[in-house]
DNA sequence: ACAGTATATGAGTATATACTCATATACTCT
DNA sequence: AGAGTATATGAGTATATACTCATATACTGT
C-alpha cells in the first residue's frame, strides 16, 4: 500500500527536474517525438528517453507509437498549471533574496 | 544565472517528498512548530528540522520565532492546489494500472 | 547562573538519481 | 533479407538525498 503523500510525491518528483520541465514546456503546444525533442533540448537520446519514460510512468505524458517514432503529449493541462504556480513562487523568492545585496 | 526550468524544478523538488507533503497537509489549517509536528508525524526532530528548512528555503513555508519555538505556516495557498492536482493525477494513474490484474 | 526545552547542525552511512557510452530492440523501406 | 532510423536498456560513475546519533546553539523561567 502507498500513502497518499507518497503518491503525490511520486508525481511531483517526476516533474521536479529541469530537463523534464523543459520537455513539458516544449510539449505545451505540440506533439513531439524523442527524435525531435533531442536536438531541440540538446539532450543525449538515451538520457532523454529515460526522462520521457519517467514522465509517462508518472502519468504526466501520454505516448503512442507512430511507425518508428514514439510521440508524446502532456496528459493533463493541470500539469501546466503546476508549472505556472511553481514559476510564480520562484519569482517571489528571487525578489525576496536579492542575491548580491551589499552590506 | 539559473534557468526558468531550474527555478521551477527547485520549488517542485522541495515539495516532492512524502514527509514534506505530510508536513504541508498538517499545516493546511493550523500554524505549528517543530515540537508539535514531530510527534504528529512520528519524525525525528533533527530530520523534521531539515525538512522544514528545505520548505522554508524554497518559499513554500513561512517561519517565525515565538520564544523557544519556531512556527510554520504555508506561504501560499496555491501550494495546496499543486498538491490537489498531484493527488488527482495520482488517482487517475492508480485506476489505469489495476496492480494485480489476473492474466 | 543554572536546569530545562526547542531547534539546528556536523558526521557518517545507505540509497537513489542523472548522466554517458555501448549495445539491443523495433520498425520501415527497397 | 538487409540497410537505415528511432527508441530502449545494461553497466559504470559521480553526485545528491534522507536518515540517524550526538552535540551545539538559543531561548525560558527560577
Amino acid at each position: 500500500m502507498k500513502t497518499s503523500a507518497g503518491l503525490k510525491a511520486e508525481i511531483l518528483l517526476a516533474l521536479a527536474h529541469p530537463n523534464r520541465i523543459r520537455i513539458i514546456e516544449l510539449l505545451r503546444k505540440d506533439v513531439m517525438c524523442n527524435c525531435e525533442l533531442a536536438p531541440a533540448l540538446e539532450l543525449e537520446q538515451s538520457n532523454l528517453s529515460r526522462h520521457l519514460k519517467i514522465l509517462v510512468q508518472a502519468g504526466i505524458l501520454n505516448s503512442w507509437k507512430d511507425g518508428l517514432r514514439v510521440n508524446f503529449k502532456v496528459a493533463d493541462d493541470r500539469i501546466l498549471k503546476i508549472l505556472d504556480v511553481a514559476a510564480a513562487i520562484a519569482r517571489r523568492e528571487t525578489e525576496k533574496k536579492p542575491e548580491a545585496l551589499e552590506a
